[in-house]
RNA sequence: GGACAGGUGGCCGAGUGGUUUAAGGCGCACGCCUGGAAAGCGUGUGGGCGGCAACGUCUCCAGGGUUCGAAUCCCUGCCUGUCCGCCA
């Protein structure tokens, strides 16, 4: 949620700000800013005729007391506290008012990021080198489907397009690189490791930004519950309204849950196989620290996002998105692409980004500064620690040989049983 | 799902309409005492909003209502506990 006193104090600098979306929100801040006032004045109103109020209160209570008449006093409390009322209720509408417009601002781009749209994105580096081949390399529908891994016509029959079902080895795969990942990021990274609910309220979806802006994006339950998109959601929402110790920042989750993506209208180009489909398992890092420590904290989880691909073996580029690219709730984000030979690009697989303190501030998380004083809004960052089908076209497309099977890299044979998927077992 | 009992500050706990602008205790912080510490004594100790500030105001699970005035009375919801039912 943005900080209506920036909007007001420095109104200039960040409408600017803003601006860098690409997004026209002018009219949106000026009634912000107007409810704003209109919800100072009233308040001012209500507060003098309470403190009256209050102060005639004790004045009945002494007079009662002493066994006195207090008609007098009570015949013009009558009046006052109608009107107290009545500025009441008009607060409550502005305020109810001035939330919603809030609520739809989104997060303040940091400077550093690059100006422009999708075709502002950066490069900042390359990590590893796409392989070669001596054959066509083929796409991972064709592999998954050759060697009995995934199975789209059944997931379809089942729940529609969008919902692959893994079988055996493939099944198996996907539990390897979530043990894989999550080992690594426990044991060697520090996390803690959260099993969080996978629905979960209208209010824990405002308070990390899915809610008001990706309302179509989520699957919604008849009681009302929302299915989680990313585990961010519930693990970031876990501090809600807590005031956490700064001596106990930075705190470090790791999760790993399915993701629900309605993704409406997401049909044709780079949807086949299982680039972008309905479900997807994905391990999730979040990190909630103290305001000055986000920057540091950003270089950390990114490189913890860029060990499990390491450890892989794939080939990845780091990009910067520009300020106009980057999601609702983000200051800043960077993608981690890995490249998949079959279909020839490269494909999102982990987001890395900075919320500044947007949902500290909308899901009130706060930390006490080292040697006390008043709450300061936390940090929050997160980053997919990794997508796993995507992780998964990588492995199968980079990986694949001419005879049909592929190599799973050295890391993960611990997990996987076999060095090498043949499409026996399946 | 049904019945009953509850939800008060960091924690425990008192409080059934008016100095509760929340008693008391624990914890914590500071001070006194001490060679040092413990004990003891004293002082302080939530958050939000408005205000340059003084200060004001709101906050006893949440939202409505009654009243001049609500932690306290009424309604609705949420959550917790116990028992019963159902169930992986």
């Amino acid at each position: 949620m943005i900080d209506i006193k920036l909007l007001r104090d420095e109104s200039e600098s960040t409408r600017a700000t803003l601006a860098r979306r690409l997004s026209d929100l002018d009219g949106y801040l000026d009634r912000i800013v107007e409810l704003e006032e209109q919800r100072r004045g009233v308040i001012l109103s209500a507060e003098g005729l309470k403190a009256e109020r209050n102060r005639a209160s004790e004045e009945v209570s002494r007079i009662k007391k002493d066994g006195g008449d207090a008609t007098v006093l009570l015949s013009g409390l009558k009046e006052k506290s109608s009107e107290i009322k009545g500025l009441d209720a008009r607060l409550k509408e502005i305020e109810t008012e001035l939330r919603k417009k809030a609520l739809r601002i989104p997060n303040l781009p940091l400077p550093e990021i690059p100006d422009g749209g999708e075709d502002g994105n950066q490069i900042l580096r390359t990590w590893g080198d796409p392989p070669e081949f001596d054959f066509e390399p083929k796409a991972h529908w064709d592999i998954g489907h050759e060697l009995g891994l995934i199975d789209l016509p059944r997931g379809a029959k089942i729940a529609g397009s969008g919902f692959p079902v893994f079988t055996g080895a493939g099944a198996r795969l996907l539990r390897a690189l979530r043990n894989f990942m999550l080992d690594i990021h426990v044991d060697q990274h520090g996390y803690t490791e959260i099993a969080p609910p996978h629905l979960v309220t209208e209010e824990t979806a405002l308070g990390t930004g899915q809610l008001p802006d990706l309302e179509s994006n989520m699957y919604r339950t008849v009681d009302g519950l929302y299915l989680i998109p990313t585990a961010e959601v519930p693990v970031t929402n876990m501090h809600a309204g807590e005031i956490l110790q700064a001596e106990d920042l930075p705190r470090t989750y790791v999760a790993y849950t399915p993701c629900y993506r309605r993704e409406a209208g997401a049909h044709g180009k780079d949807t086949r196989g299982i680039i972008r489909v309905h479900q997807f398992d994905k391990v999730e890092l979040v990190r909630v620290c103290e305001a000055e420590q986000s920057p540091v904290e950003f270089d950390k989880i990114l490189g913890h996002s860029e060990v499990i691909l390491q450890k892989l073996g794939m080939p990845y580029r780091v990009l910067a998105l520009a300020a106009g690219d980057i999601g609702f709730a983000s200051a800043k984000t960077y993608d981690l692409e890995v490249w998949a030979a079959g279909v020839d690009n490269w494909l999102e697989a982990s987001s890395a980004s900075t919320f500044t303190d947007f949902q500290g501030r909308r899901a009130n998380i706060r930390y006490r500064p080292e040697g006390g004083g008043k709450p300061h809004f936390c940090h929050t960052l997160n980053a997919s620690g990794v997508a796993l089908p995507r992780t998964i076209i990588a492995l199968l497309e980079n990986n694949q040989q001419e005879d049909g099977s592929v190599v799973i890299p050295e890391a993960l044979v611990p997990y996987m049983g076999v060095d090498r998927l043949t499409g026996a077992s399946s």
